[in-house]
Parts: C-alpha cells; structure tokens; sequence
DNA sequence: TGTACATCAGTGAACGCGCGTTCACTGATGTAC
DNA sequence: TGTACATCAGTGAACGCGCGTTCACTGATGTAC
C-alpha cells in the first residue's frame, strides 16, 4: 500500500520515513552477514523489536523492500564515483587514479552492496520494474561518464557495429559530446575495475597470498600494459 | 556415510556412482534455474521420481552434495583451459587468444556454474573444506599456468612485496621456472577476462544494447590499450 | 482550551508452504554356501 | 544349481524450523471542532 513517498510531511509521516530507514539498514545488516537471501522480513521485525506484521505497514511486501535497497545502492554508489571525480582536475593524470580509488573503496567497504549492483540478483526477484532499471541507468551514466577520461593513446579502431551501440548509448544517455573511442575506453576501464574489485571481494587474491590493494595499486598505475 | 568413492568396482557401486551422477546433473539444472539456494534435496528427489530421504543414501548431506558441485566445475573448467592452451602452439600469438575465447565460451556456455567458482559462494557454506580448497588450487595453477604468455613488452617494475607474493605463490604450486613479471601478467589477464566475462553474465552490456561477443573481441585484440 | 473522533501503528493468531534431516520399516537383489 | 542370508535402496511418517503474508483486533496519538 503504502510505499508512496511521502509528499505532505507531517509528523506521521515524518516517523514513518525515520522507520522504513530503521528498517532498511537492519536489512543491510543482515545482507552483511548471510547474503540476499538471510534478508527475511520476520527477522528484520524481530532485530527491531517488532512483530513481523508490523513492517507491512512501511513495505508493501519482501520486493518492494528489497528494490529500496538496491535503489538507494546504485545512488550511493553513483554519488561517491560523482563526488572523487569532482574532487580532482578534470582530465587530468590523477583522476583516473581517484576515481579507480573511490570505486574499489566503496566496493570494499560494503561487498555485499556491491554485489547486489553487480553480482547475481536476488533469487526469483524481477529486476525490470522500472524504478530498478532507471535507477541502474543512472547509475551507469555517472560510472562511465566519469570514467571517460581522454587519453594521448593512438586511436583505437573499433568495429563498425561496436561503435554504433557505443554512440546510440551515448545518446540514449544525453552524453552527446563524447568521442566514441573515450566511451570504449571507459567501458573497458569499467570491465578492468570490476574484475579487480570483484576477485578480491570473494577473498580470490587473498587465498593466493596476494596484497589485494597492492595488486590493485600496480594494475591501475600502468594501465596500459 | 557413504560419500566415499567405491574403490571396489561391484555391480552396486557402479549403480550408485550412477545415481550419483543423475542427483548432481539435476542439481545443476536447479542451479541454472533458480540460484544456489534453489538446490533442494527434496526438490531434487521428486524430479527423479523418489522420495526425498532416499538421497541420503548417495549424500551425506546438502552440503556433500554442494561441494561434489563446485568440486566439479573447478576441474571442468581448468580440463578446458588446459585443453585449449594445448591445441596451440605454445607462446604463440594466437595462444593468449585462444584460451581467453575458451574461458569465456565456457563461462558463457553455463553461467550458473562460473558464478559458483568466482562469485558470492552459498551463503552458509563452508567453503573452506579441503576439497574444495585442494580443487580451487590447482584449477587456479591451470588458470594462471596457461595465462603466462611471455610478451615482448618492455619489463615492468613491480613492488617488491608484490614481487615476492607472487613468488612464494608459485612456489607453492610448482611453477619454479616461470618469471614473476609473466606470473603478474598472468594475474592481470585474468582479472581482464573475468571483469568482461563476470559483467557479461550478468547481462549488463546487453541492457546497455551493446554486443558482447564484439566487446570482448576488441578488449582481448588490444590488450595492451 | 477541552473534548470527540478518525487515523493508523502494532499485535497475535493463523494460513500454507517448503526446507533438511532422523527413524524404523519393507522388500528386492546380490552373494556365499 | 538351489537355497539361505546379509546387504542395502527406497519408503512414509515425523521432527522442528522459518518463511511471507492475511486478518481481525486494540489502543495510542494526532487532529478538528
């Protein structure tokens, strides 16, 4: 029923917003300790000293609560990729370096929420209601625009087909001023990222007696070996 | 009980490894369907038509069952990299081509299964049982044994604490007389080819309209940019 | 300012469900004499 | 070759558990007169 935000903000609902967030960091906790799946909404009630019922009155059901979370995880990450890439002179050498640095932070400061961006998605859980897929593209948007960063590479030369996705893309996401090459560019940076901060998040590189932050460090300072 | 492999060949073992056999090949199409999570035993048992106690005799439990699984894809996985590292000629230029093309076709081919490798493992599960570490380990030797390709890029100077990590690693594993900047190399490489392949799975270039078969052929045919 | 009423947060019982696992058992099947 | 016995695959009932969700309800709390 009631997940509609609320516009009016009276004191009810004031109270009601400071819950439904009570709410969701108690189901963050518990995707902290035992995955997607350990988020139950008769154990969130019980943490918060309620009876499970009582959490229908913030969340419409188990999904609804579970979109929140992944919403407000693309957001948060979003605004912290936003936020390095501001930080620092745009184009200049260091901020692919900052930027490479505020994404494997995040992502090693909470595994479990980056997962939910880009690992497998909740069991029988639709991931195309709307809301999901807006927020994702925004999310994406930031990501790659902050990661296209120029380079005094030679040019790359990409197949035709490539190309043309890359520059519908672009436009379907109001990037218009964009080199293709500088959007292949951050899409590979992207792929480089993900596959250094998601190995080590699983532990892989520790299991191998590796310094994860080390390896990380060398693999962003020389990108292009 | 009677997890134990049947050293004596009688007409029952071989009935049982049968069995075995169909338990976990239902099991995996479980995996395929609904997650990790959905692997049921009783599940399991009504698709074989048999009452779900009855696979207590072939497992000792779930969690036998789950180990026979990852057990299993680790060696499959590395039985293909190795075999596509052997079809070429070795240092080749075409090796490195060749066995990034067999690690993602197998990635692409059943997903369910790289995730168990590489991804959030089940939530619950000790993951740290000999098996299953002996498994990982040596699938990882194949891995990085079949992606150390000397190149003839100028040497790269690393850390010497990572230096030394790497190192120890192949010492551990038995590749004494590999290079330490080709094991780095290695390393790297696969961090690429799981970050395109992990984000394939996923289906995040598709839900961005761009090919990922042509994506990975451009990030692997450059791979130095 | 004081009272009456409507709103709504939270409760407890109940629903049907599926899970992993145990137990005592039946009956077929391979084996040893 | 024929019979007796031990093995063992599979059954059905039962265990305790936790899940998401519904329902009719109680009682406090904000609001309107």
């Amino acid at each position: 029923l009631s997940s509609a935000a609320p516009t009016t903000s009276g004191i009810r609902d004031r109270f009601r917003a400071h819950i439904r967030d009570e709410v969701k960091r108690a189901a963050l906790r518990q995707l902290a300790t035992g995955g997607p799946q350990a988020i139950s909404v008769n154990a969130i009630a019980k943490e918060l000293g309620v009876s499970g019922p009582a959490l229908y009155r913030y969340f419409t059901n188990r999904d609804d609560l579970l979109t929140e979370l992944v919403v407000d995880a693309y957001a948060d990450f979003a605004a912290a990729l936003r936020s390095a890439a501001d930080d620092e002179p745009q184009g200049g050498e260091g901020a692919l370096r900052a930027i490479a640095l505020a994404y494997r932070t995040w992502a090693i400061n909470e595994p479990h929420r980056y997962r939910l961006l880009f690992s497998a998605p909740f069991p029988g859980y639709d991931a195309q209601s709307e809301r999901l897929v807006a927020a994702a593209q925004q999310a994406m948007s930031v990501l790659l625009e902050v990661l296209s960063i120029p380079d005094g590479k030679q040019a790359t030369v990409l197949p035709v087909e490539l190309a043309d996705q890359l520059v519908r893309w672009m436009g379907s996401r109001g990037l218009t001023d964009l080199q293709t090459v500088v959007a292949y560019r951050a899409v590979i940076l992207w792929t480089r990222l993900h596959g250094l901060v998601s190995l080590e998040i699983e532990g892989n590189f520790a299991s191998m007696g590796l310094d994860p932050q080390r390896l990380f460090d060398s693999a962003i300072t020389e990108p292009s070996r």
